[in-house]
DNA sequence: TAATTATGGATAGCGACACTCTCTACTATC
DNA sequence: GATAGTAGAGAGTGTCGCTATCCATAATTA
């Protein structure tokens, strides 16, 4: 196949292809000729997880090409596709190390602790979480903070039917490639339902109604 | 006070903090002469707020604007405040209406339904939902969408002890203001919790263990 | 009081990012 | 043989979130 119909089958113009060949988001196609080549099944696959991870989930186009290069490699043992995957999937943020910060850094260790987590140190959540829970202190709402133990136990066993779905794939490529899926679109699902779900307790509890459009 | 103690007090530069006046995300100080303005108490709250709506919650500047502009309002009620901090708390996303769109969105409704969740009609949660679930059957993990069941009693119990703390207080402002933290926060939050609860669970499951650094 | 520094407001510039356009030397197709 | 498509590379574009500069004026300091 040519890049007209890769670019027809997946939806992508032929430009933006180009380009996330340039940034190894995509490989490139098999050469046929001095301005020739040659495209297979895996570019289509390839070509719609990357827009994906970059349209729905929201990653810069540096992260996708982390991850996409993760899945599509060989040699990745299943005890660190996960982490790997969550490095890749989590994009650097710069951060302020005040009081808050270091009390804050403190109450995810403790909570990791307490929940009897196995939690790499480097695990690069640890810090984005430190980051959020110091700017709900700055913010004063550190009353609210108790929340965290339900927000915990929900993000549990939300974890616990993943993984365990997750494991039942045998091929470990495809095995990867629902991990980074999952990790990277989960997050939109899960904070879509979060916001219905709290309209709907909402409507419930403050007695509204919902036939106002807002 | 003026600006420069403003910038000291919340750690946002000068210029940053003549942006965000351009943009409205805090209004002018009160006027003292063709130079000189006077900024209050007010302004530090809603100049941290705004850098943590944009910062850590990731929100553009617009965005920001609107939730700000609503908290800041009088005369909302409480029957409508989520709804609106919803509404400026979901950016907005283009997306491509398809075959497998129109199942998304279907099974969104569907599960709207079933859950019996009174959810209005213009819901920008619902849009976003359904971009994500057509994604997930365009990279044909639509055999995972078993999961969605799990999610969305997830959100549900995560909603039901929201809510019941943000009703718990009294002041209509102060309510107005936490859900928009809450709503905005709550999701990196959640985010990071799922991330290090999933390490955990796949290190029992999968048998790896915490010590490799990645 | 004179020099320095700070202020509010407006306009312009900057760097990162994700494309998008253009060009060139070819190749395929009608 | 004319037209359209192709690979690859470089430059250009639009948006976003700041950041720098400038000006007239005000406050502070020597």
């Amino acid at each position: 196949m040519r890049i007209a119909e890769l670019s027809r089958r997946t939806g992508v113009p032929i430009p933006t292809i180009k380009y996330y060949m340039r940034e190894g988001l995509v490989p490139p196609g098999e050469r046929t000729g001095p301005n020739q080549a040659r495209y297979g099944e895996e570019h289509v696959r390839r070509l719609r997880l990357a827009r994906a991870l970059v349209e729905v989930g929201g990653l810069p186009v540096a992260s996708a090409r982390q991850a996409l290069t993760l899945i599509f490699s060989s040699g990745i043992s299943e005890f660190d596709v996960l982490g790997k995957a969550q490095y890749a999937l989590t994009p650097p943020r710069e951060h302020t190390e005040d009081d808050a910060w270091d009390e804050a850094a403190a109450q995810v260790d403790d909570l990791i602790a307490r929940r009897g987590w196995q939690v790499k140190p480097g695990n690069p959540a640890r810090r984005t979480l430190a980051d959020a829970l110091a700017t709900l202190r700055r913010l004063g709402q550190d009353d609210y903070l108790d929340l965290l133990e339900t927000y915990a136990e929900t993000a549990e066993s939300l974890a616990d039917t993943e993984v365990r779905a997750i494991s039942r794939r045998g091929d470990l490529h495809a095995m990867a490639e629902a991990i980074v899926i999952w990790t990277a679109l989960g997050d939109p699902v899960l904070a879509s339902l979060r916001r219905l779900a709290q309209e709907a307790r909402a409507a419930r509890v403050l007695g509204g109604t919902a036939e106002e459009t807002a």
